[in-house]
DNA sequence: GCCCAGGAGCATA
DNA sequence: TATGCTCATGGG
């Protein structure tokens, strides 16, 4: 497959997407209502927006876009904007907070976790994250491509099913990764915005 | 009332 | 390694 085709393909298709969404930043200058900054990609600057992206990214766990941002927004509005408010609140406390994304009590134990491993500065490895409990082969990418501009490739389900609709099928996670790795330019900005426009597309049906 | 969303951990074999 | 179960909201 041509995957660079395509890409330009759903890019006139679907326009620019901006992901990724940073809620408690929408109505600013060049974010629209739900936090999308569409053409704009070096807006993660600070520790809050790479904490918007690690609890979103685990928010968003087998539960729609809507639900998890609603949840984060009442994690914000009641003060919890970073990894230190998540370590002084207790688990209940979040898991009351984020019922709407779904798995409430489990997702609650999980930004506990993620939030302790986010207090350690610097940029983590993929294998650091893996360890962290919640944080699977997808997670992990999308934290690393999202929070921390590396161009990575997220292998999601919906991924799958559009390459399987372009009758191409490869196995497991790890097969759909290392075959648009080797086909997609190592780009930051093309990797972000190829899997936006993928779910785009896929959503569209 | 039914279906299923931008997964991951764990047990079992 | 592979499959199956658990988690448990809310919009269409």
């Amino acid at each position: 497959m041509n995957v660079k085709q395509r890409y330009h393909e759903l890019l006139e298709a679907h326009g620019r997407q901006g992901w990724w969404p940073l809620p408690h930043r929408a109505d600013e200058d060049g974010f629209d209502a739900d936090g999308y900054h569409p053409g704009r990609y070096d807006v993660v600057t600070t520790e809050q927006d790479r904490f918007a992206i690690y609890t979103g990214a685990v928010l968003t766990q087998n539960t729609t876009w809507q639900q998890a941002a609603k949840a984060q927004a009442t994690l914000f509005d009641a003060g919890i904007t970073g990894p230190s408010d998540v370590l002084d609140t207790p688990e209940s406390r979040i898991a009351d907070l984020i019922t709407s994304a779904r798995y409430y009590n489990t997702k609650a134990q999980y930004l506990k976790h993620l939030a302790h491993h986010q207090r350690q500065d610097g940029v983590p490895t993929r294998n650091d994250l893996l360890g962290v409990k919640g944080v699977g082969e997808e997670t992990a990418d999308t934290i690393l491509c999202y929070a921390h501009d590396e161009p990575r490739v997220i292998a999601d389900t919906y991924t799958r099913r559009w390459l399987h609709g372009h009758d191409i099928t490869v196995s497991g996670y790890e097969g759909v990764r290392a075959y648009l790795d080797q086909r997609l330019p190592r780009d930051t900005v093309i990797r972000q915005e190829f899997h936006a426009l993928i779910v785009a597309a896929m959503k569209q049906r």
